[in-house]
DNA sequence: CAAGACACGTGAAGC
DNA sequence: TGCTTCACGTGTCTT
């Protein structure tokens, strides 16, 4: 495998050999000036014992190296033939491409880090059930186990009945999208308020019952995605 | 900036002055052996030339790998301290990150690359409709202009109310993911079927329009990110 | 040959 | 001290 003394002898003849180098000299011609002598060739020994380790070692690094260049060569699917500078050019774009992309889908379809919601009156839009008033909530905060009971307790306590549900779960976090439906004989427009202040005591209780365990929440953001594992999604009817 | 002649005379009194180098032995010593010749100063100077731009060169080719080293450094937010070697490894295991990563969300949220139908009968998982059979319906296809439209009057002539639409359409390709419910003097459970055999017929219209432009649709499977940009995504209620 | 890319061995600097 | 990592200049091979 290894061609072990390919062609080191020009290099090592001219360490070992006629002349110094620039930074032993001081080391090694210290008790003799004799070049031949006892002692020398003992210290000499050592020192080509140690650069033979020194050249060996280099060799290794630079073949691991190489190995996880060659990884990235093959993750971005480009020939064996390319640049190692543009094969890095092309991994630092694909990554910059890769962090980009996951933010884009992870903030239009998983948790905000930051609690939200938004109740809207979605009559407008289209009003094919003429005997209710079509609410759409969402909000995003901390998960707990008994979320989507109070959550369901708090919408039938407004008598409003819930039509579909799209509940996401990941990472401790947890995102909800309801549409709701609640009856014109007990609702008007403004029952939108209703919706919101119940939700945010819903999302207040939440905080409450977590409290400390995650500090800020706002500063970074860079690493957001890391813990990020196996999401639970739930879609109700 | 650059130290200009630091240390190379060592090396370069080897190569142009009392060694022969290993490879340019036959090419300058052809016509005069005396060392210190008109035509040796001459070719000397030239060789020396060289030699420089070639010393450039190569550090300029250091500098830009270092360059997208450190840049890879920056968006790994890694110490600047960090191993080349351990970088490159933490950098192949990120992009395996991001890619699986994309691929997982991608597959739960994004239409798929080929043409699926998924209907389902959810009135065994909570029954407050009691009036009406529910179902839930997704599919993926390729995009056109009248998809939706089409999809609405198949559901009309079907006697079908949409109670929830989820549309997402991105790179030419659809997801749809429908509720829709059935009087249940008019359906049955076995409904499934026409709504089915519907929808097959829907995609099988699409595909007729389509038809060429997008060859197999099977293939590689690792690049079908690339072109994804700005996902357009509706919620309807 | 010139221009570019790569592997190599080496000295220096940090633990 | 030895071990590791880096930058450097070089030889060599490919366009």
């Amino acid at each position: 495998m290894q061609p072990e003394i390919p062609d080191h002898m020009f290099y090592s003849f001219l360490t070992g050999g006629l002349c110094a180098s620039s930074s032993t000299n001081s080391t090694t011609t210290t008790s003799s000036f004799y070049p031949f002598a006892i002692e020398d060739t003992v210290s000499q020994d050592k020192a080509l014992a140690a650069q033979r380790n020194h050249k060996e070692a280099e060799r290794r690094r630079r073949e691991r190296i190489n190995s996880h260049l060659n990884k990235l060569r093959k993750l971005l699917s480009c020939n064996s033939k390319t640049d190692k500078a543009t094969l890095l050019a092309q991994v630092v774009q694909r990554v910059k491409e890769l962090k980009q992309q996951t933010l884009e889908i992870t903030d239009e379809t998983l948790p905000s880090e930051t609690d939200e919601i938004s109740v809207l009156n979605s009559e407008d839009s289209s009003s094919y059930d003429d005997g209710r008033i079509i609410f759409k909530v969402s909000f995003s905060c901390e998960d707990r186990p008994d979320l989507f009971k109070d959550l369901m307790e708090t919408l039938e306590s407004l008598q409003m009945e819930t039509i579909f549900a799209d509940l996401t779960t990941v990472g401790g976090r947890s995102r909800n999208v309801l549409v709701v439906a609640a009856d014109k004989e007990h609702h008007g427009v403004e029952s939108v308020q209703f919706l919101q202040n119940a939700l945010k005591s819903l999302l207040e209780r939440s905080s409450k019952s977590v409290m400390m365990g995650h500090g800020g929440g706002g500063g970074g953001g860079g690493e957001r995605l890391k813990r990020r594992r196996a999401l639970d999604h739930i879609i109700m009817v």
